[in-house]
DNA sequence: CTACAACATTTGTATGTACAAATATATAAT
DNA sequence: ATTATATATTTGTACATACAAATGTTGTAG
């Protein structure tokens, strides 16, 4: 369908066309990723933690450094932990050497959720680019992250 | 800067970056976005608000309508709408053939803030596609309308 | 040692997103 | 006419996003 369908208006320049299909298909990304997590009772944001914790393997990580690698910017990263703590998916400490900084980890229960979310989440990701082809999959790649600078 | 820089992570398949390329994307332009229009007090939903009504050229459009005509899927419209209302960007009545309905109008204030924003807002999509050519431009497109389907 | 700036996190408020339940009105079936 | 069903909107709750202000901690200048 194409963009003027979807917004029932006349001609849009191409600049604009790019806003929207942008916006359009983050919409349905998350929407799918919704959906998939919504089982497992966890958000995108909360799934994005859990993996950046998992990639410091057995480091803790600060507040601060989840925020920085944070896929969408996060201006709340205190709540979220406060949600994956009350479902035991992460602890957190006190940093002994600087008491400002608190120290994260994912817990053995949240490693498994994650193991048993990867594959899901592998198939999801598969579905998204599932209408183009892999020389396509690769230009797309390419432009876009020439969008992001 | 590459996606695997962004995350600090290892090698990624380009399904997982294109979901990621997607997002990051969105996320700068939303944050344009907002960055715009904050200085006239209106958010971007509000902004699309506006523009569906605008293209109405006069005739009432209901909340389904709106909804439906929305960018991201929007859930709750009616309470995007007061806000618009309390602002004086938009009227509010109830439909006199189906009781149901709420026509929903904008106001001569809501029009003069549209043609103010216009020039602006075509300036920042033109910035947010100012890193790819043309043709990298029409390319992305075609491919973006592919996986939206 | 004290005052002050810098840093790291937390809290508060407004807005937006997702979904379910509630309300109100219109249409159809009996 | 009464009941049931569909339609259109509103309201409630939980979570996410954006930003500003507050809190607590550390490092440093005097």
């Amino acid at each position: 369908m194409k963009i003027e369908e979807v917004l029932k208006t006349d001609h849009l320049n191409d600049s604009k066309k790019l806003v929207l299909n942008i916006m359009l298909c983050a919409g349905k990304a998350t929407t799918m990723m919704n959906d998939t997590l919504k089982p497992y009772d966890i958000s995108i944001q909360q799934f994005n933690v859990l993996r950046i914790l998992r990639g410091q393997k057995g480091k803790p990580a600060n507040l601060s450094t989840i925020q920085e690698r944070m896929v969408n910017k996060m201006s709340n990263t205190t709540r979220l932990v406060d949600k994956l703590i009350k479902k035991n998916l992460v602890d957190r400490y006190i940093c002994e050497e600087n008491r400002r900084k608190i120290e994260i980890i994912i817990t053995k229960e949240g490693l498994q959720l994650l193991e048993k979310l990867d594959p899901i989440v592998d198939r999801l990701e598969n579905d998204f680019s599932g209408h183009i082809t892999k020389e396509e999959l690769i230009i797309l790649n390419e432009i876009l992250e020439k969008v992001r600078n």
